[in-house]
DNA sequence: CGGAGATCGTTGCCTTGTCAACGATCGGCG
DNA sequence: CGCCGATCGTTGACAAGGCAACGATCTCCG
């Protein structure tokens, strides 16, 4: 999803005018403005480079970074799916995709004759660990250099009251079929 | 696009343990990933009302929004592109959408035969206007109210320096052609 | 003036991701 | 046990956007 960047409203229909004098006017507005102008400006040249250097969209590093993560290295379809942020079929073509370079195995789960989980491979483990450095190169280049600690500080934890609940859905992650050979 | 979320990259290859214990090593690495999301969350809960309420997209919004501030609420092509961040064949196609449903027209630009400008419609303006109520809600529910204010202050000021120059684009935005109609 | 290169908007083709629908399976309740 | 609704992963059809290439035009420089 490319990320749109504005927000304000506008003044009433008055005459036709053209003077762009008022735009800020719901208190707070212009920090929306730079969080999603930042957002859409650092993603986009993180993932360009990615891409360049290892062929891996920002989207396929994050699934193959959070099997990683996942005890035994791998994680059920399900599971992968609500942490990368997309649907279920969206899962299913981006591991469609890393299993087709060889960076992701799909193995029918023990413990449910429903469930797939994509298991990560030596060859994508290494793939993985040589766009890491890129990826965090870039991260810090583009964000972490440009602001200090107290920053930082403040970003987590602002940000992180705005990430957290958010709707409807209070279900704590709950792990997904933990692997019989751990 | 949606936004993938995590970063971090990993342990040494060593056993086969499972533990994701090790996880934040690059300091600030977290408020990264609170940021993205963050963004992931927020602007795809603001998508789907502007969607239902009003069938339109958070680009579309934006760049009606775009269209409605500029002088004679026209804008070219070309700018529209880089204010609400798309490729120029990106907007080429969401004006089509914009014009199919009335809400804006294209005509010629005057002082350059090359060009294109994108006309806000009355339609145009009424449909803004009504989702302007429904956006700056959900940004109100889902951003500013969980935000003191300085945090918003923190942030945009941060993300300010994120947003910025970013890289081989210092070109200041030039205003393209400036109707003769004012 | 005239030609070379840059810029503008559009288009074809491709990738990514969503939604709705599907078959398979799970889980609970009669 | 047997059925019914929920859940899992996949698929087909589609929307949105990017890139490369195009014709038209502009701009600059000889």
């Amino acid at each position: 999803m490319a990320a749109p960047t504005t927000t304000a409203p506008l003044e009433a229909p008055t005459a036709v005018p053209a003077s762009p004098a008022a735009i800020a006017e719901t208190p707070g507005i212009n920090a929306w403005r730079t969080f999603l102008h930042a957002h859409a400006r650092v993603t986009r040249r993180l993932d360009e480079e990615l891409q360049a250097a290892h062929g891996l969209s920002l989207a396929e590093y994050d699934a193959l970074l959070q099997i990683a993560h996942a005890p035994g290295r791998r994680v059920r379809m399900n599971v992968l799916a609500e942490r990368v942020i997309l649907s279920r079929s969206g899962i299913t073509r981006l591991v469609d995709r890393l299993e087709a370079d060889g960076s992701v195995e799909r193995v029918a789960c023990s413990t449910d004759a429903r469930g797939q989980e994509a298991v990560l491979t030596p060859a994508g483990l290494g793939r993985l660990r040589a766009a890491a450095t890129t990826h965090l190169d870039g991260v810090r280049r583009y964000f972490l250099d440009r602001l200090d600690e107290a920053a930082l500080a403040g970003i987590e934890t602002s940000l992180g009251r705005v990430a957290d609940p958010l709707g409807p859905e209070g279900k704590p992650t709950h792990e997904g079929c933990p692997p019989a050979d751990a």
